[in-house]
DNA sequence: ATGAAAGCGCTAACAA
DNA sequence: TTGTTAGCGCTTTCAT
């Protein structure tokens, strides 16, 4: 068995490639970063010595000083108002291989859930990121402020819903735009009285799904009186709003702000020997597990996850180069992932 | 509007903070490191000022100096056999807040998936990060033989299947517990023809679980011939595969790999008018998003992921303050959640 | 108990 | 095109 080494242990520096390729350590140095500026020939030399000794820059020591770690902060947080565990998932995947590109990482840190700024300014003042991206933009963007304060570079996931017109660089999905494709695509099956059923009042991008719903049910002269319900995000409170509603017999299709609300409608149905698709539409959000797997299959808005990471990734690259911003502000569309819940047949 | 700022800018230093202070910079630096070398009144002051001026020590320095950036490397990878994408997020979850306590944060990679070991190689020759945590070890851990023979610290979830007695540290959960757990509740709730419903032969993480299953049918003294199906992790391979069994009138039980399965066989009861716990029990495996939404509750075993992120962090804090590791192989027992899938009445 | 000196590995600025 | 010098902010060692 071979003696256990410590990770410190023999690492080439820039003095060891420079020493074996008899250059001095700036050449090495350029070799990496300025290529351009070596002779053809001296560059191939010191770069098979690189190859060779499996030479890799100390991050640390580049870090200290060029004064960029290549880290970008990611607050993680459990599961949060409208999006999914499993969303995050997809986002957060697309956002480590998009920054990977540039050599970039994603450093996760925690913070009190109580404080939306707990955590930011100390990775800040540690200098230990170079950016932020910030996904818990619900309830106002405090720490949107903060970083503008300190001049921090940062991009949202999630638009600035307080201050329609702060300058900072966004990326979201139009929520009100899911809800109307949700609500067409009911229409377009033959349901008139379509219900909505959505989160409570507090919840901007409960209200913002919300309006969609109500602008398409108003372009198609749909009246949307009583029909509107709004309730906490849990199958059980939406298969008892179902039942209420489906006492009208004249009600037959449903949107609703999440999945969970989607599959609480259609156990409601079940309950009464009405047939999800044939009998009533439903219409979930966010195309999680639960709507793959529920029966018979349930139409759900899915929001282009992967897409927003890139946007995010591309924003922050101009953030870090100083570069002016030209389109701080992207919405994104979701679409219809449409399943049995919606098909008459 | 204040003029945008640089990260960099006005940082305080050491030698800020010390001349402030009126002491050396050392002494600002054993303030820190070493507050009992100091005379009470002394590091009073010094506290002061570094609270006064919002000091906190530079990351790449520090890391420069001690060879230790604090920083766990994660490997993220999108959805993997036997651990859906929500479990990952609760086990990450813990693991962020657990390492924060004592000044860690996780920093996550890509890596080719084709490769099991791309990307670990780089960070560790940059002395980006001090540990791994692999979670990706389902088909061998080819990651942690490339990291016992470079001498680098880490520790797996997931035990190493073909070297039972690998000296390296890890916590699994017992599958096999899990799935005895679950057929042995399917027994008590008076079930007798108990049919297995899991993943194919190759997976070691199915097969340990199926063992469960046939350990417990064999200790009631149960016949498994023809009752143990493997198939992909799909709810209609499952549906399938539960109306087959269900040709024969005495199977009445069902204990699934996962979830997924779990719920195709619920949709094959719906299929057939029998009712989910009166006339079948069903139990499925991860108690994910689906097992809690699934018409009428699907009963499910669940991992206890943030008790594994808990030990993780604990062997990996005695592997990296070099003390010898105790008990480097942990087994973590899952539960039962039970719900209306396996319920009588 | 406190201070001075040295150096971790790298790159920016300048000199040759 | 390549080499020399200096210094990023910190901690370790040794002297006081």
């Amino acid at each position: 068995m071979s003696p256990s080494r410590r990770l410190t242990d023999a690492h080439p520096t820039l003095a060891t490639v420079a020493q074996r390729a008899g250059v001095s350590r700036q050449t090495v140095s350029n070799a990496l970063n300025n290529p351009e500026l070596l002779r053809p020939d001296t560059l191939a030399r010191v770069q098979a010595v690189i190859e060779e000794l499996g030479y890799t820059p100390n991050r640390a020591a580049r870090q200290l000083r060029t004064r960029s770690s290549h880290l970008i902060g990611l607050r993680f947080e459990p599961a949060q108002e409208g999006t999914s565990n499993a969303m995050m998932d997809r986002f957060v995947h697309t956002l480590v291989e998009t920054t990977a590109r540039t050599g970039h990482h994603i450093l996760l840190f925690s913070g009190d859930p109580a404080d939306p700024l707990d955590g930011y300014d100390e990775l800040l003042r540690a200098t230990a990121v170079d950016a932020f991206v910030i996904t818990d933009t619900y309830a106002g963007t405090p720490q949107a402020d903060l970083l503008r304060r300190v001049g921090a570079p940062f991009v949202t996931f999630g638009r600035p819903w307080d201050e329609p017109d702060a300058q900072h660089p966004w990326v979201d999905v139009d929520g009100a735009c899911g809800a109307r494709l949700a609500t067409e695509h009911l229409l377009e099956a033959g349901h008139r009285r379509i219900a909505w059923i959505g989160w409570e009042e507090e919840s901007r991008i409960g209200e913002d799904r919300r309006s969609g719903w109500e602008s398409a049910m108003d372009a198609a002269g749909e009246d949307t009186g009583g029909l509107g319900i709004r309730i906490t995000d849990n199958v059980d409170a939406a298969r008892m709003a179902a039942h209420a509603l489906l006492e009208d017999p004249a009600v037959t299709g449903f949107a609703c702000a999440s999945d969970t609300l989607g599959i609480g409608v259609l156990h409601a149905l079940h309950e009464r020997g009405l047939r999800p698709g044939a009998d009533v539409g439903v219409v979930g959000f966010d195309d999680s597990m639960g709507a793959q797997v529920a029966w018979p299959g349930l139409t759900s808005v899915r929001q282009p996850l992967e897409q927003v990471a890139v946007e995010i990734v591309d924003l922050l690259h101009t953030v870090l180069s100083l570069k002016p911003v030209l389109e701080p502000a992207r919405m994104l569309e979701p679409t219809l992932v449409v399943r049995r819940s919606t098909q008459r047949s």
